[in-house]
DNA sequence: TTAAATTAAATGTATATACATTAAATTCAA
DNA sequence: TTGAATTTAATGTATATACATTTAATTTAA
């Protein structure tokens, strides 16, 4: 029984909107510390490991620092100081644009690749844990999600 | 139209799974870009907010900084520090608990509690305009995260 | 064509998260 | 009753978020 109000202990909400809210803050903060768990043992943070998956999404293109930050789930992240740390684990480079000289291209390297292709299956199969509903459900909730933000 | 797909610019998902943990951490992040931007001209932060939230809903009986803790929506934040800082604010009061010389006590004061008023209408206006759902729709967005966190 | 405006990335600073460790007080057990 | 174990809060450190500012390069418009 994974009801809000025992979770936080608290009994009643103003309305089902402040309900929601609360609902969502708390569930984001039981999957960030699930997915913290998961990738700890490759020291790399939930948030690095989505630049890596937007890098790979490219195929071998390069990416600016700008449209990487364009697709990230948090749209107030700092792309270039994560890039930065993914640099120094080696599993991006970094390149100056040649059209551009104020923007760089980013390219994913041979070492994130395999991180991410070691990571595949137990992502996959850690999502569906966490998520205890069944198919029609959890089409259902990204219905509402996308239909929440307007 | 608030598509995932558009918001990220990622066009197909391993499975509704992983795009359901994709749509919650992106929609977690509109909302506290959201809340902040509320907060902001009180020079509070989402969680400080939540913090005297709970406070207050003890009807002015002292709180533990562990209790408080508990009670967090993110449970791997740190209530201790968080205090702190809204002590520095004058939001709270602190005091040694006089059962048990480990513990610390912590009480809203009034300056805390006309805070909270003086944003309690803002807030529930808020809510109900980031939540673009109909009442039918978000009491099944709150059934289907209690039901996703099993 | 050059000065102003804009864009891209980096950097600075405050706050918060994630997790380990420490210090003090209390409880438990030999 | 004293030493070990546990509990509570604080603190240390690395990372990330939120937002403002800076620097350099490019575009634009006079």
């Amino acid at each position: 029984m994974g009801k809000i109000e025992d979770a936080i202990q608290q009994r009643e909400f103003k309305d089902p909107y402040n309900k929601a809210v609360v609902n969502l803050l708390y569930t984001h903060s039981y999957l960030v510390t699930a997915q913290s768990a998961l990738f700890k043992p490759c020291d790399i943070s939930p948030e690095q490991y989505n630049v890596l998956r937007i890098l790979r999404g490219q195929n071998g293109q390069p990416t600016t620092v700008s449209s990487i930050q364009d697709r990230m789930l948090n749209k107030m992240s700092n792309a270039s100081r994560l890039v930065e740390k993914l640099k120094t684990k080696g599993m991006v480079r970094r390149e100056e644009c040649p059209t551009d000289r104020r923007q760089v291209d980013v390219v994913i390297t041979e070492k994130g690749i395999q991180l991410l292709q070691s990571l595949e299956r137990q992502v996959e199969i850690a999502n569906r844990e966490f998520i205890n509903l069944d198919k029609d459900e959890v089409n259902q909730l990204n219905f509402l999600l996308d239909k929440l933000r307007g």
